[in-house]
DNA sequence: TTTATTTGTGCAAACGTGTGCATAGGAAAA
DNA sequence: TTTTCCTATGCACACGTTTGCACAAATAAA
């Protein structure tokens, strides 16, 4: 690599031509004849050239690197998603760069100001529960960075989105909670400004009115920090189980909510799901194996990183600005298994 | 980040001074008057300049960037270690390059080649279950290309090396199953070749040689793909549970192995402990909950990730070349439950 | 006063590519 | 034959930073 390392020039000197020519030969320039691109080619071909990207990136202003912003690498979900990125960006010669806010609105901004250093040619992001201040992203987008939401989306910049179908994965899972014989039940979900949280409410709301059970708000549990704090579930939680009447399930919004609170009933030795059954939105990856086996609906995460970087990648090589936006929405899998059936006493 | 980005020249000409002035005027040259850096800096903080990365990089022939190279990232233990490598090297102006080689051999050198393109300044390679040619890696470590391993390590180059302390882990769970009263203990475990399937091995045999158990080899199960393949790690099983004085209980080498056991025993009705206690090296996220829960030996995975980018940044950036290499080991955790409990009928 | 030394600044080249413009040589048209 | 046009190539500069060297001005030493 760093030896052997040709560049252009050298090329130029060996074969007596310009830097220009073999530049244009390489890039497969009309203004070339076949004669010297062939000679060229095959002389760069022997002797292992590659471009020095980041003269290419001085030059062109493109970096080829498209920043992630998301919550935190070690959840089974984000994973997945860089995952899918990493598979996309891969073959068409982007790195990523990941960044993690761990839910926090202020390591979110130190995030984009580092990444916008970087000069980044897009960025991908999810946005932390905390966050309510979209002025660093909305300037970084008018300073013309191209941006995909993925599964937190905000509409406070007009592009891309891709989700998954939150309301259809809720409006499942509370029928089949319903179906199943269950009729309190409560929402234990993430912070209540987030788009998923809306989405997730509404499945879950339009299942109860489908079979005219009225909502009890009381049921309805919000945790500030997407449960970034153990205690904030638990609470929640404690609270359903102490009311004077106690739900018999429990629905619950994202991956750490629904492990943590699964947690927790197994801490206090409640029966699942004989004094309540549990279920959510969860990429965990063998749930099957849990005590009881646990009913998830799966987000296809890797396609959503897959999908969110064609997006992106298409948004940043496009040559005319792009006028119409997607929301791509990617359908979800109820698996259901022990923990919310209803035990026939 | 396009239109408000200011450069040295820029400076340059708003202060008539020249561009080099205010080059060694913004590093704190000793060449320059205390009078003119101050000018400088606050015109430059004033206008949120910050360096063209792409230029210092052409110029510097360094990248500021890291290579990583691992199996796959949505598995726990890599995920952490990611996160323990992020949170290093985004303090040290560094950015790291995440490729994955799905335990193939060929991706893994497409990979090199690819990370050797984009210049990295050095790697952290945790090798894949089916490399044995060192070649490529060898080569670029030849070039000037700092490495520094983890996990899965070799000694076809000396650099330093960060992994686990897999023989006490191994020794420590093996141990315990026999103080627990099991005395058949079988090991399932990753590729014959690799370092960590010596080192697990070695502390097995270790605590056997301890309480004076025969070892039989039969008990000894190699998964040739590391697990990547799910019905490798179910033959093992089967043949385990086939012979005719089958093991109680199964030492299980990795995350990967360690849930596909444990699923195959699950879904074949076994019981566990009962017929065959499990347990293993695990760094899934909850394995209390699984049924039984899950006796795991923990690696200290953002640790490891932590220490290794340290002792690479150390290497990208000492002036003299190094010639003391360390291998550092970090201790594991033994976490008892249920899945290695004899029961006493 | 002259000479030597220090201090602060600028010039110009370099890193490796890409590209607008000029041009030499040859072919085709007049 | 002269003029026009096309083809293939080279020149020179730009991207933003860094750095060896030169040099002017100010100061210190002789």
């Amino acid at each position: 690599m760093k030896n052997e390392s040709i560049t252009i020039t050298d090329i130029a000197k060996a074969l007596n031509f310009s830097s220009s020519t073999v530049s244009r030969a390489l890039r497969d320039s009309y203004q070339i004849s076949e004669e010297t691109k062939r000679i060229v080619k095959e002389y760069a071909e022997k002797h292992n050239y590659h471009p020095n990207l980041m003269a290419q990136s001085l030059k062109s202003n493109k970096s080829k690197s498209i920043g992630l912003l998301l919550c935190s690498i070690p959840n089974n979900f984000f994973a997945e998603v860089i995952s899918g990125v990493e598979s996309i960006a891969y073959n068409r010669g982007y790195h990523i760069i990941i960044t993690q806010s761990h839910e926090s609105q202020e390591r979110e901004a130190r995030n984009l100001e580092h990444l916008s250093w970087r000069s980044v040619d897009g960025l991908l992001v999810s946005l932390a529960s905390e966050t309510k201040d979209m002025s660093s992203l909305q300037k970084i987008h008018a300073n013309g960075v191209p941006i995909v939401f993925f599964d937190r989306v905000s509409d406070c910049i007009e592009t891309h989105q891709v989700v998954a179908d939150n309301i259809d994965g809720a409006y499942q899972l509370t029928k089949h909670f319903i179906e199943s014989g269950f009729r309190s039940i409560a929402h234990v979900t993430s912070p209540y400004d987030l788009s998923i949280t809306h989405e997730r409410k509404e499945g879950y709301l339009k299942a109860l009115a489908e079979y005219d059970i009225p909502v009890n708000e009381q049921y309805i549990k919000y945790c500030p920090h997407g449960g970034m704090i153990i205690e904030e579930i638990e609470m929640a939680i404690q609270q359903l189980l102490d009311m004077e009447q106690p739900p018999d399930a429990v629905f619950t919004a994202s991956d750490r909510i629904t492990i943590g609170a699964f947690a927790y009933l197994h801490k206090k030795n409640i029966g699942i799901p004989e004094q309540i059954a549990i279920a959510g939105f969860c990429n965990f990856s063998s749930p099957e194996l849990f005590n009881p086996s646990l009913t998830t609906i799966r987000q296809p995460a890797f396609e959503m990183g897959k999908a969110a970087a064609e997006l992106l990648i298409e948004l940043i090589e496009s040559k005319k600005p792009t006028t119409h936006f997607e929301k791509k929405i990617l359908g979800t899998e109820l698996l259901v298994r022990d923990s919310s059936v209803k035990i026939v006493i």
